[in-house]
DNA sequence: AAGGGTGACAACCGCTGCACC
DNA sequence: AGGTGCAGCGGTTGTCACCCT
């Protein structure tokens, strides 16, 4: 199987984000979603591969991310769920409301296995025998049932204007995202500011408030049938994206 | 104060499964 | 059925701050 690079080793960068790639990032996925990782960095000025974005996304941007000590009853939580599920870091941290799999799994290599040596199990590799190599295809099947929310998060002006009609799970998850980047259109900074509000009050305190199901901002559902959607209903400018005037005064009051 | 060691965290890399054509 | 592109995953490496000598 060939594939592309993931990324081009030309012109794009690496390493430590600065806060300003943070703040474009953050707010090209609040107010676009994530349709498309491998084209998002693109329109969204950024000179990193849609892999990075992601990954930034997910680990460090996203809303509701717990960040610092961990719980005694989180470190319990992830030295038992080790021991039943070995090294599933993502099944791990969908255990734990705001915490990512990379924190989890740092924290392991960290702090807890010298603690877990200390005390070996019969089954210290558990659970790598419970599952293939990856243990993805079981994995992919919790997370569609964990997906399933009785309340599904509010995003954005999606939920600020127009409240969509309920429906089944799959195309719930789909509408819903879609909501969130046809909405996207550039209406005007008083709705980026209803924006912001809308979307702090939302998701409470950004930074420390529960953590919403993993489905929350990912969009990838919809990536294909929305990429042409997408690519017709915002003029994305040629390689970079401008924001309503004001908008990244908006950001700056998050910690980034 | 300098610098070496260590720990914690951020980010990269390569692989895999899935969806689509 | 097989090729391709994508997101997602886990392993690994890089970086930085802190501590100790």
């Amino acid at each position: 199987m060939v594939r592309t690079p993931c990324c081009d080793k030309s012109g794009l960068r690496k390493g430590t984000w600065t806060p300003e790639e943070d703040r474009k990032l953050m707010a090209y996925v609040t107010r676009y979603g994530c349709w498309n990782w491998r084209q998002l960095p693109k329109y969204a000025g950024l000179a990193r591969c849609g892999k990075s974005c992601r990954l930034r996304w997910m680990n460090y941007l996203r809303p509701n991310i717990k960040r610092g000590n961990y719980s005694k009853e989180e470190e319990d939580t992830i030295i038992r769920l080790h021991d039943s599920l070995g090294n599933r870091w993502s099944a791990i941290a969908a255990q734990l409301p705001g915490r990512t799999d990379n924190e989890v799994k740092n924290h392991w290599h960290t702090t807890l296995k010298k603690r877990f040596k200390q005390k070996p199990s019969s089954t210290a590799d558990g659970g790598k025998d419970q599952t293939n190599k990856r243990g993805m295809i079981r994995e992919k099947e919790e997370t569609k049932l964990n997906n399933i929310s009785p309340n599904p998060p509010l995003i954005l002006e999606s939920s600020l204007s127009s409240p969509q009609p309920a429906s089944s799970d799959q195309n719930s998850a789909i509408s819903t995202d879609n909501n969130t980047v046809v909405s996207g259109k550039l209406d005007s900074v008083s709705d980026d500011n209803a924006l912001f509000e809308a979307y702090e009050a939302d998701s409470g305190s950004f930074w420390t408030e529960p953590f919403f199901p993993d489905s929350y901002y990912m969009c990838s559902d919809m990536s294909v049938p929305f990429e042409a959607e997408a690519e017709a209903e915002f003029p994305l400018l040629n390689g970079e994206i401008t924001y309503p005037f004001g908008f990244y005064d908006q950001l700056d009051g998050f910690n980034l």
